[in-house]
DNA sequence: TTGAAAGCGCTAACAA
DNA sequence: TTGTTAGCGCTTTCAA
């Protein structure tokens, strides 16, 4: 940067200035010029530890991932990079495995490289860090699952509307016995989910007795196939099953095979994300698609936005403002009229 | 850190000394323990900003990936994470899209951020940014693919031995006329599965014309089902194929759907890699298996030596050794013997 | 074994 | 509009 300075025949200072957008406005034009050329000329890039250290901002986020394995994170990963990047921010993502311990661990790591705030797609609905991070103030957003406590802003596809979707779908194809597969309750989107089935088998005049609900222990293949089997065995009168995700739709799968069930002759399955591969199963699974690019984008946008005010006016009121997008059904293969009665 | 000092009743640069490890031996064991409560007790994080500055590096790798929303690449960046974190070192993820320009600019940037190396997973054999980079001195570690100038440690699965054991398999179910579907030829795997794949089928005899080779233009479903189309044109009579990779494999399947071919029973197919989901394909597909996390785990471990040889010694002549790990066929549904002659 | 002091490269308050 | 100066928090050389 003296070398710039020197070439461009200004002080550092200036020289500073000249390259940061945020002040270029405070110098001669013709000067700025001259110093954005010596620059190109030199090669110049800027030391951002040096920059941190004087600003104590890394212009750097950390996000909290359950796991970059799981097809549902990497989209939503992506969008958070493109809109990061775009605002001159990086992100750096960590996998919590699910670990409460481990999730501890990133996050403090992630502290200590002076992220300058979070974006957590990890929120179960009581969540002791989450708290005490609500306490320190760091600027956080929720992606995805939220908290019961409603302390940071939360982007999230609209679970509710989907489900009822799904459920409406069955309705019309004639399933008048419906079960649901519900994520873990310990998740805001296990419960949310759960009770929009609950709300719409309801309106549809169906009793809790021909509309069960198992609840999966996890939202993987393996705790789906278990769930669907404990289904089964208790309501094996069943003829369409809404999964609380589409892992769990695939142990369903799983499962039905297991029992030499056809799907859907036998028995529809509604899936929830429209994750990749979901049309390759078989059969091709019909599902809620939800806009996990979007999610990211959207959740990253946020944390920007509070960013930049915590920039100019110090640490306003944080807004705990809930943005849900738009999902939508898609339908395959996996969803038909229900055997006819008595077959 | 002052805090920490003083509560210990030592200078700071004691401090300092007590709790990094590799100079924590310097001082005496009594103190040290006191500076170790007294950071604990204050909750001390080192500034990891200050340190870079002073130190002049950030304990930061960037990995270069095409695209996390390719199931290949988030067990690779998993297994660089596990073992770059282990070491103190953080992962700085960015997805070039196999666009130059993009690339170019994420490596811009991430040198911009300080990292002290990368791992790559995007070389293609001619490399101009590679070559520049190699020039610069920036350690460099290459993953899954590789340039035509060996310059860099490269970490790969035996694409050649996996090959073979593709083409062995096919040859045993009593198949002779057997097509590759090759990977882009820009691309190292392209071309090392497309020679192994020519090899293995001369050692058995096999002409050229029975083994005909196609290209797909890139490793994805789309480019995959067209160039399925455009050898089964050519090649009416081929009865098994070798598949670049699983995404091409995945087009084939719909290529051989739309045409009304079944796999196994009139066509076998065998992937490569073993990507997530691919046993869920109809047919589950016999593929190889590629250790992803573990050729990840091991370019980090390869950059981690360089990196603290590095520091050691100043720059030393980088070894652009290569390590192969093993890998093995999955045999599942989509391989079976040829139909009978005249069919 | 510990303390003193300098300085990494940048930015921001203040002065000119 | 530009220059001067101080200092962010840490590590490391040198001296004690």
């Amino acid at each position: 940067m003296s070398d710039v300075a020197a070439l461009a025949g200004v002080h550092k200072a200036t020289a500073s200035r000249a390259l940061n957008p945020s002040t270029s406005g405070l110098v001669n034009t013709a000067t700025a010029r001259r110093v954005k050329m010596a620059a190109e000329q030199l090669g110049f890039t800027p030391n951002s530890a040096a920059r941190s250290l004087r600003t104590n901002r890394s212009f750097t986020v950390g996000v909290l991932l359950p796991d970059l394995t799981n097809p549902l994170f990497p989209p939503v990963a992506r969008g958070i990079e493109e809109v990061l990047n775009a605002g001159g921010y990086t992100a750096l993502l960590a996998n919590t495995d699910n670990d409460e311990a481990k999730e501890r661990t990133q996050f403090n790591a992630l502290l200590g490289r002076q992220v300058d705030g979070f974006i957590v797609a990890t929120a179960q609905r009581e969540h002791p860090l989450l708290d005490e991070a609500y306490e320190s103030g760091v600027p956080i957003v929720l992606v995805n699952r939220c908290t019961d406590r409603r302390l940071f802003p939360w982007v999230s596809g609209d679970d509710a509307t989907g489900m009822t979707l799904a459920v409406e779908h069955l309705l019309g194809l004639g399933h008048r016995a419906i079960a649901h597969l519900a994520g873990p309750q310990t998740m805001s989107t296990g419960v949310t989910r759960a009770r929009a089935f609950r709300h719409a088998v309801e309106t549809a005049g169906i009793g809790p007795q021909s509309a069960p609900v198992a609840v999966s222990r996890a939202y993987t293949t393996q705790a789906g196939e278990y769930a669907t089997h404990e289904l089964l065995e208790r309501h094996p009168d069943t003829t369409a099953i809404c999964a609380g995700n589409d892992l769990i739709a695939l142990g369903a799968l799983h499962a039905l095979k297991a029992r030499g069930l056809r799907c859907p002759q036998d028995l529809s399955l509604v899936g929830f994300n429209d994750m990749q591969f979901a049309d390759e199963f078989q059969p091709p699974l019909t599902t809620v698609h939800v806009p996990h690019f979007g999610l990211g984008a959207e959740a990253a946008r946020l944390l920007l936005e509070r960013l930049d005010r915590y920039e100019e006016k110090g640490h306003p009121a944080p807004m705990a403002k809930t943005v849900l997008l738009p999902v939508r059904l898609v339908v395959r293969a996996s969803t038909a009229a229900p055997p006819p009665r008595g077959a």
